[in-house]
DNA sequence: GTGGTGACGACAC
DNA sequence: GGTGTCGCCACCA
């Protein structure tokens, strides 16, 4: 946001992901201006997995609301995260994902 | 500068 | 809804 530096804006957007709600790459990537860039995201959220670096990516999802990302997580880490925040998730994917979809443009909206 | 890779997305079947 | 293909962008060797 207050940089240039496209992974600092994906985490700056990550953080402000309300408490039980959940988003996908694609709309990150589309609010940081760069529609397209939702696989370098993805990628820019591999840092998360470093120690002291807090950063709620079990919110983030593709598309469909798949958790694309639980094998980073370990196991069943990140349903059971997203489960803690009243977030149902079966399958691999988030029920009521469609409900529960936050759009990044909403800050703005605050 | 070039090529390969990835926690994706849109589209076709 | 699921699978395969192609396109996209940023990063690293």
């Amino acid at each position: 946001m207050t940089e240039d530096n496209f992974f600092n804006n994906v985490y700056e957007v990550v953080r402000r992901i309300p408490y039980g709600r959940v988003t996908s790459y694609g709309a990150i990537a589309a609010y940081l201006g760069v529609k397209s860039a939702s696989r370098s995201v993805g990628w820019a959220l591999n840092q998360s997995h470093v120690p002291g670096f807090d950063l709620p990516a079990h919110r983030v999802v593709n598309r469909h609301g798949i958790l694309s990302g639980k094998a980073h997580f370990g196991g069943e880490r990140m349903k059971e995260l997203l489960e803690n925040e009243g977030i149902e998730v079966f399958e691999d994917r988030v029920v009521r994902f469609k409900e529960l979809f936050w759009d990044p443009f909403e800050l703005e909206l605050d």
